[in-house]
DNA sequence: ATTATCTATAGATCTATAGATAATGC
DNA sequence: ATTATCTATAGATCTATAGATAATGC
């Protein structure tokens, strides 16, 4: 049945957001098309005047993933960088955060998946990386100096690799430990050395 | 054509560590079982003699993923655990290891997959993510310490993670940089604090 | 008239099985 | 006699397309 051109756009961003949250909980190449338009309501036909192709999907939807918690923040009014170090680790490396990987860090949920993927996925995953480097790096001390980027490259990678292990884990002992471990390093990490 | 029960387990053993590359390169879905035993020399028609079901394989395959590197140090006459810390981390942070994931670190490889996958292969990652952990912490300096251990748990979530991020950069000089800053961190990790 | 979505289906691919073939091993 | 591997195929699933239907918008 038509709809009006302002309902398609609505449909559009409905479907790239569903995907953005089933495809970092299943991985990229976890559901298809027609589960994923019938978890929006509708039907498989209706996919291709919305999408070129599958891939083309996965490329909007990575990089809705990718930008989701910087959009969250803004339309709350608060600029990402101004969070502080020590709010941004206790969500990030929280159990609620490993708990629902389809809503949390897209680089966490889809590392491997992003580094195996097309040309137009690696590069909107390249570009969102510089730009956590950079928003990582105006959370440290002095954040001019190339001591803080070489702290935020440090940090970056030590949460997505601690999140990423601790949903690997099925002991919850362990799994905790890697979390608590690594968000009391982190917090330290501005003041080290 | 029948061959001996010898043979069978020498092929076995192929499928399997074929499989472990193969799944650690395109991951835990990413390559079918034709394929698979094609590129072992072998049809299709063969396979479940050898597996029950196509997961009894990826839980085999990354058994054997997880164990290879370990595997490989103890047939060169090397215990694992006696390796520096130094060596250790050039050889994991190369670009050699970022761009050869078949042949390397499982849980770089494969994070959120295995995070998703069945109770087996959870069961036998988180086995040898314990194993990981303590290897890394018989490596930093009073390794019966609890300090020792967390700093063998940063060391190993950094490592991943950095791996990781590495190999999503499609820009040679963020990777490498990537590699490089954490390098240099583990690095000076034993003598920190 | 145009088009957003629907139903239906073609064609490819993937897991798993059936039955044939040619070796092994008692 | 048993069995490891082969060829062939059933049945499920997945991407993409064709054509019908019912709205929009000039």
């Amino acid at each position: 049945m038509g709809r009006s051109q302002l309902e398609k756009q609505k449909t559009h961003e409905r479907i790239v957001t569903l995907a953005a949250k089933r495809l970092r909980e299943e991985g990229l190449e976890g559901i298809g098309v027609a589960d994923l338009m019938k978890e929006a309501g509708l039907t498989v036909g209706g996919f291709y005047k919305h999408f070129a192709s599958r891939d083309e999907l996965v490329a909007e939807a990575v990089e809705s993933a990718i930008g989701s918690w910087r959009r969250q923040q803004e339309e709350k009014g608060i600029v990402p960088e101004t969070i502080s170090l020590n709010d941004y680790v206790d969500t990030y490396l929280s159990e609620g955060h490993r708990d629902h990987c389809g809503e949390g860090c897209a680089y966490a949920a889809l590392t491997a998946d992003m580094a195996r993927s097309s040309e137009t996925v690696r590069a909107v995953a390249t570009e969102g990386l510089r730009r956590n480097f950079n928003a990582m790096t105006a959370r440290m001390p002095e954040p001019e100096t190339a001591e803080a980027r070489r702290k935020a490259i440090i940090a970056s990678c030590l949460m997505t690799g601690a999140l990423g292990l601790a949903r690997v884990a099925d002991d919850e002992a362990l799994s905790s430990e890697i979390l608590e471990t690594v968000k009391q390093f982190v917090k330290a990490l501005p003041q080290a050395q």
